[in-house]
DNA sequence: GCTGGCACTCCTGGCGACAGAGTGCCAGTC
DNA sequence: GACTGGCACTCTGTCGCCAGGAGTGCCAGC
């Protein structure tokens, strides 16, 4: 059975007023708010047979009906039309990044940014090194036996390790490791560099191989095999709007969730170019987050994309502003990248 | 009116059981579960002294009592002893801090074992640069007229931030300014630099003095003035434990505190040598936080402290455990940074 | 100064009644 | 055939009531 227009309609009608209100919707209060041009009996057919096919509930008999997460779907793919953003919010979204003094304050910025501007939780990766380029590698002496290992990638990333050597090297030791390490790593993709790190040694004298070696080591392992992916977390306090009612009574498992960098990386690192990602409740793949919806894109200078944000909330979300909010994000981000 | 021991018994007795039951202790089951010596009634008479001193106090009529803040101060001031850390605990402490690679890494691995052993919110600040000396500055030329300045503290930290210079540096002019910049700052408190920095400029040569000028104003204005203290926080799930009943009944203003850094430095950032510092509901500045408690204390290498850590949960907390368990991680994280 | 006893208070949970909201269905109308 | 008005039905939430239980405060006695 297909759905003619006014049951989209009011399913569309429905998903609104209850994002808005939080309380299941009735068909009166449909008709009086909506210009359906129908009665209330009428609507309450429609309403039958979108219960029927699994588009909306009802709590109980005899209370108005919720949108399922296969309503909220059909919503999202079918009925929303993009809400463009306010001027005003525009403006915040400049005035909020421009000033950012670094690759960690852009992100900061970013993700309170989203949480403010979406009332949900937000999340930010950090440009994924695994997508990045090496800008730089510098060798900082600590002592005779200990360098500081600094890699600027192009993304803005900086990542640094200490390295523990397997004996004292000189500074023109360090400074003939640091010039041949740049010549053949600069400008080189991360994860493409496995190979090149391995030939660095080969080439080596035979008497700083040792050093190199281990230099070595510790830069595949930090740059690439760890390829350590960074995130940030804003807005928790937001998932308590809306009361208990929303995440069924309890936040609990989905802080839990938000605890786990691994869930996080997993939910806003889709990354399919320029696509805007909604997972509605049940179809996200984390048990605990079964009563969220998680609205994610990738971000990067130009078309490239170097890392996702997002921001989770309850079902009961809007979507049209929040998909359009993490779009215009996410874009302004890539902009700000882009000028470095 | 003065508390004899026995009084000061009953209330020890209160306090332990409430933290362990959540629930309002009566004189019955007071005198079932301790070995107080004496009849429900006579601990019935003490309660009545308690309850007018302050100490405890009724929820409502015929139900039994609660600790006060002050029942709590009285508790931690006078009534807890110290409950050392299992071996069990002292082995989990050792084998989560062991093998982190670099300071964010420690930083990370402490605030989560500070959680999962407390049971509670756990902030740890990172060592804050206003202590931290300089190690050593780089200068990363990224293009003619574009440094990169990546200063490395003692303390582990590593802080970079892009400079833009007034004109073209050439690769001599970088080396000079790195090595003079190093003379005069390396081994300095990063708190004692702004005159040399001033110094640093005049010292130049005429022709570079603007690059330099440059660089110093971002050095001092990364590292000294914007003094950017870092922290991480874990555990906020924690907050859910004990149902709905902690907080009274929102863990709104929570989780809003707990989004502001200023608020989370200041809770911990206190930084007494070797003090532990308990707020304790009320005695909490911030009013979002009067439903909790803090446990904080600095750390940092030997009998220098460079930063803050602690926990946060409600008033009703197992105060004992939790000192101990906060005392101790600050210890071992403590010897993990002299090592270095 | 401690104790047993007793009356009192207040919370809690179960029960029934009732109003309100919303539906499903049916017969009637366009 | 599609829509509508009307009506009976169901379920929720709330209120008042009552009994049970827990815990206290107080008092007289030891």
């Amino acid at each position: 059975m297909s759905l003619d227009d006014r049951k989209l309609e009011v399913l569309r009608a429905i998903v609104e007023d209850y994002v808005e209100t939080q309380e299941p919707v009735g068909s009166k209060s449909l008709v009086e708010r909506h210009q359906l041009g129908v009665s209330p009996a009428t609507v309450r057919n429609d309403m039958a047979v979108l219960e029927e096919e699994g588009y909306i509930r009802q709590p109980h008999t005899s209370a108005g009906r919720v949108p399922t997460d296969a309503g909220y779907r059909l919503f999202v793919d079918r009925l929303s039309r993009v809400k463009p953003l306010s001027p005003a919010e525009r403006r915040a979204i400049e005035r909020f990044l421009i000033g950012a003094v670094d690759l960690d304050d852009v992100v900061h910025r970013t993700v309170r940014l989203l949480a403010q501007l979406t009332r949900q939780v937000a999340v930010v990766q950090y440009p994924s090194l695994a997508r990045s380029s090496v800008r730089h590698l510098e060798l900082v002496p600590i002592s005779t036996t200990r360098i500081m290992l600094v890699m600027i990638a192009d993304t803005g990333r900086v990542e640094q390790r200490l390295v523990e050597l397997p004996g004292p090297a000189t500074a023109d030791d360090v400074m003939e490791l640091r010039r041949k390490a740049n010549e053949k790593l600069a400008g080189q993709r991360l994860s493409d560099t496995p190979p090149l790190v391995a030939a660095l040694v080969d080439e080596c004298a035979p008497d700083r191989r040792g050093t190199m070696a281990c230099l070595a080591s510790v830069l595949l392992e930090t740059l690439v095999e760890r390829s350590e992916e960074r995130l940030m977390l804003a807005g928790t306090a937001n998932l308590t709007r809306g009361g208990v009612l929303d995440f069924q009574g309890t936040l609990r498992p989905v802080l839990e969730a938000l605890e786990e960098e691994v869930i996080l990386l997993k939910l806003i690192g889709d990354l399919e170019p320029s696509k805007t990602r909604v997972r509605i409740g049940d179809e996200n793949e984390i048990d605990n987050l079964r009563s969220t919806s998680v609205v994610s894109t990738g971000y990067g200078p130009g078309a490239t994309i170097v890392g996702g944000l997002g921001v989770l909330g309850p079902t009961r979300m809007d979507y049209p502003g929040t998909i359009a909010t993490v779009r215009a994000v996410a874009r302004y981000v890539g902009d700000l990248l882009a000028q470095n």
